[in-house]
DNA sequence: TATGATGATTAGTG
DNA sequence: CACTAATCATCATA
């Protein structure tokens, strides 16, 4: 407490306005009084310095003192002009910011998925892609519509999270650049601080914070682009085709093995009946062709099931000499036992003249040909082979060749003869 | 949960 | 461009 009145005691140095040292120094005390000067400056230096070490309540006492002794707007405008040299210099080594490509990236890219931007209009553009996707994707108009629908509240779920934080994320920013600001424009009176300062303290602080925003942004982006994945990768959203689409599929396919590349016509045909598209029906005799082909036996039971359902309706619908050679027409693969090995062979020397003979015919090959593949397996099976080998020594001749691909067919298997529906077959032959 | 089935994608080919 | 072969990712089931 015995600082004080060492504080109060005058100098009588004119401390009006902001000029600085230079003035008090001309204000006519003389050249002598420097040292003195000094000295008490030195004091109140000692007293900032120390200030931490007092109790809250003497501190501002001693502030208050401060503020009220006549050096201190000396002293304040010279702390003032080295903070403003020290600050000018530190500001310059900091102004420019880089442009943040970045961020700019982000938020481009916010926009443009529906986050950010628009409230209502927000997503269309998404969801118009999904239902492009989806629909491309075909696997059902209600589905794609339910997943389309789940995808939008999805993505309206990230967008209120992303504006909810947004919100919080500019809130707290507000609050805490006023404090601070408050807490400067309140020190500045015992502190030099410069309106310039406060202003930098806050682009500091709006830095700090836009760091936080980035973030945000980033993982925003980062949940839209997961959805999107989850929702527009067909591969992710792979639906098996319906027992009916797959029945549909599978006899084509036994019924033109000889030839299983239905032409442009037979696809869209099939993709209608399946509800699929045409390129899933490409998709779906790529696939069969190379799995097949791949494992013949493994395929044995369903080529024989398919057959002898072709079999069945062929020999019902028509009345063809041809089809004499049919052995009973096993209803189902179940029956296959029933037929014994010399029986078979007999079928399948007069399978393959047949097959040789109207395979490269102009006239009714196609037709004949299906007819060919559906006995075919029905021999198979009723010979008894069940293991791969035996059931491609027996195929390749007819359809697979030996570089393992099919026999080029000079025409794709036509439409005709494709069947109307599970177990009911069209056979043309009746043509 | 491991495993086979299956629809979709991709690189390479003619 | 259609196709094959390999592969991926998901579905379905034991």
């Amino acid at each position: 407490m015995d600082e004080q009145p060492r504080l109060m005691h005058s100098h009588g140095v004119g401390m009006a306005g902001h000029p600085g040292l230079a003035q008090h120094m001309q204000d006519g005390t003389g050249g002598t009084d420097g040292d003195g000067r000094k000295q008490d400056i030195g004091d109140i230096l000692q007293q900032i310095m120390t200030i931490t070490d007092q109790s809250l309540d003497e501190a501002q006492a001693r502030k208050h003192a401060l503020n009220c002794h006549r050096m201190k707007p000396a002293l304040f405008n010279i702390l003032c002009d080295i903070k403003e040299k020290t600050v000018l210099s530190i500001r310059g080594s900091q102004e420019e910011e880089p442009p943040d490509a970045q961020l700019m990236r982000l938020d481009n890219m916010l926009l443009a998925e529906g986050v950010s931007g628009p409230e209502k209009g927000g997503g269309s553009a998404v969801a118009a892609a999904a239902a492009a996707a989806a629909a491309g994707g075909g696997v059902g108009s209600d589905t794609n519509s339910a997943e389309h629908s789940d995808y939008r509240a999805k993505l309206t779920q990230i967008r209120g999270i992303y504006h909810t934080e947004l919100e919080k994320y500019e809130q707290a920013c507000n609050e805490f650049t006023t404090h601070v600001m408050n807490l400067l424009r309140e020190q500045s009176r015992t502190r030099p601080i410069s309106p310039k300062e406060i202003e930098r303290m806050v682009g500091i602080i709006h830095r700090k914070f836009s760091s936080i925003q980035m973030q945000l942004k980033q993982s925003t982006c980062e949940a839209v682009m997961i959805l999107r994945s989850r929702f527009l990768d067909a591969r992710r959203k792979r639906r098996n085709f319906n027992k009916q689409a797959t029945e549909i599929l599978n006899e084509y396919f036994y019924s033109h093995l000889s030839n299983p590349y239905p032409s442009e016509e037979a696809k869209e045909e099939l993709a209608k009946k399946c509800s699929i598209t045409m390129s899933q029906v490409s998709n779906w005799f790529g696939n069969k062709r190379i799995r097949y082909k791949k494992n013949i036996g493994k395929f044995q039971e369903e080529a024989n099931m398919y057959a002898a359902k072709t079999a069945v309706s062929a020999t019902s619908v028509s009345a063809h000499g041809s089809q004499a050679n049919s052995p009973s027409t096993p209803n189902s693969a179940g029956s296959a036992g029933s037929f014994n090995m010399s029986n078979s062979g007999d079928l399948f020397m007069s399978v393959q003249a047949l097959n040789g003979d109207s395979y490269q015919g102009a006239g009714v090959g196609a037709n004949v040909q299906s007819q060919v593949d559906t006995l075919r397996h029905v021999i198979s099976q009723t010979g008894g082979y069940s293991d791969s080998i035996a059931a491609s020594q027996m195929y390749s001749p007819q359809g697979i060749n030996t570089n393992g691909g099919w026999q080029d067919a000079p025409t794709p298997s036509s439409v005709n003869s494709l069947t109307e529906g599970p177990g009911s077959v069209h056979s043309d032959t009746s043509n």
